[in-house]
DNA sequence: ATAGATTATTGGAACGTTCCAACTTTTAGT
DNA sequence: ACTAAAAGTTGGAACGTTCCAATAATCTAT
């Protein structure tokens, strides 16, 4: 089915040469644009590369010393379609500024995380895009530092440090949707889903501060944590609503705990609204038309990928600049559950 | 920030060498695990290597003639989950066979997909999965072969032709659903999106193919066709309502389809299920939680991604087996919509 | 016309690996 | 002890590019 015609010997520089009748080194500076070469020398080369079907090596140019195009992005759930997002943004910034794309996908394992490092190392990754796994050490900065691979990290942080990271304001987000429940007259508000992690602690301050501001004493046992899917969604709400509290609404921990929360109320005969207020965090695509559509926490996943990947852009072009910390500003989505 | 303390000159394998006093080429047969070399020799070697940090420099074996292991897999609609749920099947099934994904996202932009795959060939992707743009011309499969690059389409087909495809058999699928409609009593059921390709024209057949065992006359008004997502899922489905058509139940073109016009049908105080039946096709992970939970076409997406795949490292290890052609095949799975 | 400056082109070494052919050392058989 | 075979090791060319230093061609000003 495949007899390799081409990949056997591919066309290098030296057979443009001899085709253009000019020598290698005129065929490389031509084909990098190089305004040394002569108007009609340069078009001459180029017919000859377009004759034989020239295709650069880009690995023997790497050798040589060129940077590499590739830009390794890992992510640790792409089930979630807020990473699915952020990982659009993403790619099509690199693309768009000349870059290829090396994904890996960790599922939150350190290990598999620390095995895709490697494997981007030896390909010589010009930069890394990191979304850390659950319990990633933090000399993992340091190591990659010391690989001299420019790094940015995205949505989940990695404690104090001298690192590049994008992701977005989770405390004043959660504290956004609180605060408006809050306001609506709802004193007895949940907070579902998440696990321990930074992110989690940042909306869970955020979720107390609102209260606190509001002088609301806060109850432990309003705080259902659970995987941060969909599964985990319903559960805690199925929790919630089977143990009596009386908690009239709930803050998310993400956009897809709501959605299974969503589930658990609607299983129930609940419409989320009326019956129970609920708010998301993300403002994923699918949450415009969830059912009903879910009030939010708006911090624009796909801007936010196109962010990460400018921090990371910017580092590589100026490796002496300061550190960058971009955090998106959230803003409160009204639709119908809240 | 970044002074690339080990970037400006890695270790080599001349360096390690020195280090373990023996020759570069015995550095070389014991790094890549030959039997040749002593047994003291090699670990004398291997301990030099750690001590010194040595990193296999991957391009410029390429450049000697090593095949390269990087995998192109290009998408164009990740925002979909069930996309989502093949990349990560995929990304698992090359990973663990030792190779590097290269992703791309086309977002169904023909010119884009050429982009992306020139972009492959300069990195010399030893493999290309495919998932082609809408309108994608076929003259692609014979360009690509003459790359010599191994490939394989994953999802949509390009037509008739001799290259691997892994999919789902859309039409027993949608068929499969539209029967089990039937057989519950219902006569007037309509189809939900999907725009004009191969997959919809598959899973149009299907939706056909059982009303016509059943001798029920196909009524084109019930054919909702709409942009594969969930605001065409809830357009088609509220155009469908307003119209008074006197349908009682949908087959969708896919699940997110699905969510959309299950959002439709909440905003009218209607009930999937009871009110209203509604089946899906792919069967994500998000449909097991959605409100109500969606009954629908199971093909086992993450399952499915594997399969695809599989099918490109058995064409790389098999240059010239036979055609591959996979199929999944779907079942029924009924949850609270159908 | 010619030196001097400017513009255009080029040969060759280098990047870090692989792999062959050649070489050296060890082992086995007599 | 000697040879033949086997086992272990190695130098060097090659992969396709880049880039420097050097050369060749052209132009400018006298």
């Amino acid at each position: 089915m495949n007899d390799n015609p081409s990949r056997s010997r591919a066309i290098t520089i030296v057979e443009v040469a001899a085709e253009a009748h000019v020598s290698k080194s005129t065929v490389s500076l031509v084909l990098k644009g190089s305004p040394l070469i002569k108007g009609d020398t340069a078009e001459r080369v180029r017919a000859a590369a377009v004759k034989l079907g020239y295709v650069y090596n880009r690995r023997a140019g790497e050798l040589r010393g060129n940077a590499s195009n590739a830009i390794g992005v890992i992510i640790n759930d792409l089930m979630n379609p807020f990473f699915a997002e952020i990982l659009v943004g993403i790619e099509r910034k690199l693309v768009e500024a000349g870059y290829v794309v090396l994904m890996a996908h960790t599922n939150e394992s350190v290990e598999m995380q620390t095995k895709v490092l490697m494997s981007m190392r030896e390909q010589n990754a010009a930069g890394i895009m990191l979304c850390p796994a659950l319990n990633t050490p933090r000399t993992l900065l340091k190591t990659i530092e010391s690989w001299g691979i420019p790094l940015a990290v995205f949505v989940r942080n990695l404690g104090p440090g001298n690192y590049d990271f994008a992701g977005s304001d989770n405390e004043r987000g959660v504290s956004l949707a609180t605060t408006h429940l809050l306001n609506a007259g709802h004193t007895k508000i949940a907070f579902l889903g998440g696990q321990k992690g930074v992110v989690q602690s940042q909306r869970l301050s955020g979720y107390k501060a609102a209260l606190a501001k509001k002088l609301v004493a806060f109850n432990p046992d309003l705080v259902l944590p659970a995987k941060p899917n969909r599964q985990g969604g319903y559960d805690s709400m199925s929790t919630l609503l089977g143990q009596k509290t009386g908690a009239t609404a709930a803050v998310c921990y993400n956009d897809i705990v709501a959605f299974g929360a969503l589930s658990a109320l609607g299983e129930r005969g609940l419409r989320a609204g009326p019956d129970f207020a609920l708010i998301g965090f993300d403002n994923v695509l699918d949450s415009s038309h969830s059912n009903p559509p879910l009030s939010t926490v708006d911090i624009r996943p796909s801007e936010l990928g196109e962010q990460c990947a400018q921090v990371l852009l910017h580092r590589m072009k100026n490796p002496h600049a300061e550190r960058q910390l971009y955090l998106a500003k959230p803003s409160l989505l009204l639709r119908q559950t809240g």
